[in-house]
DNA sequence: ATTGTAATTGCATGTTTTTGCATTTAATTG
DNA sequence: CAATTAAATGCAAAAACATGCAATTACAAT
C-alpha cells in the first residue's frame, strides 16, 4: 500500500467515525505504529485533521448530537437538497433512509407539506417533528449507531407492508459499474427492500462519492430514478443516462 | 476514550447541565477521580469552565439548540436520573418510553454501562449513541409528535416478543387513588403494553405530577416498583408506600 | 545495467504523557 | 470541633511519542 494510499484511507476513515487510534491504525492498516504516527503528524500538519495524543479527532466541532452534526460539504448537500425538494409534491409517500444529505433534505422541506414519510432513521423522524402534516412513520429494528438508523429482520419485515412513490435512498459509494454499495450487509439488505417498495429512487449525491465502492453490493446504479449531484464532470454523468438515470446537476 | 474525547464530553455534558461534580463524572465517564480532577483542572485553566470545590461550572448560557424544547425543572429531573440510575446493573433488560426525565435518566447512564435498551422513542435512542456497550432496539410505529414517540399496532406487537428486567416509565399525571393517565388513548396503551412485558417498573416523577389526572388511565399506582420524587410530603409519600409502591426521595 | 540520491519504513533507544493509587492537606458539613 | 469529602502531591506503571539509524525500495541520471 502506498504511502499516499494510506493517507487518504485515514481521512476516509476519520470521515466515518470521528476519531481514530493510532494503534487501531496501524492494525488495520498493516504497518507499523510508527508510520501512523508520521502520516498523523503530517495529515496534522497539512491541517486536514487534529493530532491528540494517542490518536487523531476529525476537524470542526466535535458534536455527539447526531441532529446537529455538520460535515465537511454542509453548504454543497443544503445546495443539493434544494433541487431535491423540487421533486416533493404534496401527498407523495416517501421512504427516508439515513445520512447527511437526507438530512439537509429533510430540513429543507416546506413546513407546511402534507405527506407521508416512513423512515427507519432517528434523526430524520425528529427533524420531521415541526411539519404538522407530514404523517412520519417509523420502522423499528436493531439501531446501528454509526449511522444512527434501525436495520434488521424487523425492519424489512415491516417495509413489507409498505408502498411508496419515492424513496430518498442515502449514498455513500457509487460506482457506474460496480453499483451501490455499503460496507455492511445489514444497511445492504434493507436498503434493497426500500428500493423494492418504492416506485421511483431519488439520491443525493456529492461528487466525492462517485466512482467509490465497497464490500456489499444494494444493486445496479440504474435503480436510480434521479441523481442529483454537484459533480460537473460530464463524461461520468453521461455514463449515468446512458442507464436511464436522471442526472440533476 | 481519547483525552480529548472525554474533555470534549466534559463539556458537552456541562452544556446541558449548568453544573457537574467530579465524583459523578467519574463513574459516567469510567475513569478515576484523579483523571476528572485534571481534566477539569485543565480545561478551567482554559478559560472553559469554572472549577469549584467538588465539581465545576458553566460559564455563560448554554448553546441553545431550538430543536429541542428546553425543560422547565431540568436540574431537578437530572436529580432524579442520578438517583434512578443506581438501581441499573450490567446485563439488564430495560424498556424506555419518552419524557424529559427519562432522557435526563438515559444521559446519565454510566459510558460503560452493558444493556439492552428498548425504545420507542427516538430521542432516546438517538441519545444512548454514544454508549458502546448498550444493544439499542427501537419499536416502529407512528410517530407521535407531541411527545416524540413511535405508537400504533405496530409497536404493541412488536412488545409480545419482548421480555424486560425494568420499564423506565415517563409519568405525565399520577394520582395516588385515581392511577396513572396521559391525555391519548395511544400512548395509554402501548405503555400498559409495556408494564405488561416487565418485571419491574421504575419512575421519576417530579413534585409538579403528583396528584393530577388525564383522560386516559394506564394503570393503578401500584403497578410502580419504584417511584423516584422530589415531593417531600409525608403524607403523600405514605400513600403510595401503602400500595407497595417504594418511594426513593 | 549501474550508480547515486531520496523516500519510506521498521526497529532500538530514551523521553514524555497519561493514568491510577497512596498519602497528606484542605475544605465542607452537621 | 469532629467527621466526611474533596483536592493536592508524589510516585510508579503503562502507553504513546520522538529520535536516530539501518535496511529497503523507488527512481533518475549516467
Amino acid at each position: 500500500m502506498l504511502k499516499q494510499e494510506r493517507q487518504d484511507f485515514i481521512l476516509e476513515i476519520l470521515d466515518n467515525e470521528e476519531r481514530v487510534i493510532a494503534s487501531d491504525l496501524s492494525q488495520r492498516l498493516d504497518v507499523s505504529e510508527d508510520t501512523i504516527r508520521r502520516d498523523l503528524k503530517e495529515l496534522d500538519s497539512l491541517g486536514l485533521i487534529k493530532r491528540v495524543h494517542s490518536g487523531a479527532l476529525r476537524l470542526g466541532p466535535p458534536v455527539q448530537d447526531f441532529t446537529k452534526r455538520q460535515d465537511v460539504n454542509k453548504d454543497i448537500k443544503i445546495e443539493l437538497a434544494k433541487k431535491a425538494v423540487e421533486f416533493i409534491k404534496d401527498d407523495m409517500v416517501l421512504v427516508i433512509d439515513s445520512g447527511t444529505s437526507n438530512l439537509a433534505f429533510v430540513n429543507q422541506l416546506p413546513l407546511n407539506l402534507k405527506a407521508t414519510v416512513i423512515t427507519n432513521s432517528p434523526p430524520i423522524a425528529m427533524a420531521l417533528g415541526s411539519h404538522d402534516d407530514v404523517e412520519v412513520i417509523m420502522l423499528g429494528g436493531t439501531m446501528f449507531k454509526e449511522s444512527m438508523v434501525n436495520l434488521g429482520v424487523e425492519t424489512i419485515e415491516a417495509l413489507n407492508t409498505i408502498r411508496a412513490d419515492m424513496y430518498i435512498m442515502g449514498v455513500h459509494k457509487i460506482d457506474c459499474s460496480i453499483g451501490i454499495s455499503v460496507p455492511s450487509i445489514g444497511e445492504a439488505s434493507v436498503k434493497r427492500k426500500m428500493i423494492e417498495v418504492s416506485n421511483d429512487v431519488l439520491s443525493m449525491v456529492t461528487s466525492d462519492k462517485l466512482n467509490t465502492f465497497a464490500s456489499h453490493i444494494i444493486a445496479p446504479a440504474n435503480v436510480l430514478t434521479y441523481m442529483i449531484t454537484n459533480s460537473k464532470k460530464n463524461d461520468v454523468l453521461a455514463m449515468y443516462e446512458s442507464q436511464q438515470v436522471t442526472v440533476i446537476n
